[in-house]
DNA sequence: ATTCGTTATATTTTTAAAAATATAATGATA
DNA sequence: TATCATTATATTTTTAAAAATATAACGAAT
């Protein structure tokens, strides 16, 4: 008799006022931007829309107190983008939260019924 | 000086071979089913289609190795459904994994700038 | 002043998801 | 056997999301 093989997976993110302003997706883009420089190129390589990427960039910018990507257009390279030091921030307390749902998730085994 | 008001939110869910086979709809769905005996009504209570409804009961049914829920027509009422033993063993399960998030998402103290 | 690639934004088009609709099958009950 | 509300399923229609397209603004570099 073989048994089924249950995996529990799960998500966390981070909600000002029931909103939801920050999930892995956000935070996938916010590193992009940060090792590329670039709203477009972190766009390009998440297979996202740029008009996409800036949406979630401005709705973090307006829903944080202060910003967490500053942009810049024209100029060399045609413009630039960068994570500011509490989008940095940012980007490393979701990374522990999430190493700790992990230890969560794998710590606790499920007894079901196949 | 305000602070922003942070929230950490987060839900699990189980999957077999990484496809998601339950989470917090289909247990609304199994609870509400398990109390009114129909698919129909169920679907009605959640707002969904029955076909939206039953599409998950079927795709439940085929992924876990004994149905959880097991439906009639015709007869008395036009018919019926039922969960089975499975079915409110998942329910009871899922319940005790979700206040375990529940807990550790409440002891978990988010630091971030705002 | 022209070029360049990017940011910023609006508009249009396409696609996918959801909802709605229709219909057959069913079997206890009257 | 005619009725009934439901299950089960297919088909159509509608809606919402996503993608694509277009265009202006920008400023350093040439």
């Amino acid at each position: 008799m073989m048994e089924s093989t249950f995996t529990i997976n799960g998500r966390i993110w981070i909600e000002i006022n029931g909103e939801k302003v920050l999930g892995h997706g956000r935070i996938e883009l916010l590193e992009r931007i940060n090792t590329s420089g670039s709203i477009r190129q972190a766009a390009i390589q998440m297979k996202m829309s740029y008009k996409q990427a800036w949406d979630l960039i401005k709705h973090m910018n307006t829903h944080f107190k202060s910003p967490v990507v500053i942009s810049h257009r024209g100029g060399k390279g045609g413009g630039n983008a960068i994570v500011t030091e509490n989008g940095l921030i940012l980007i490393q307390e979701f990374h522990q939260l999430h190493n700790k749902l992990k230890e969560f998730l794998k710590a606790y085994k499920l007894e079901m019924p196949s």
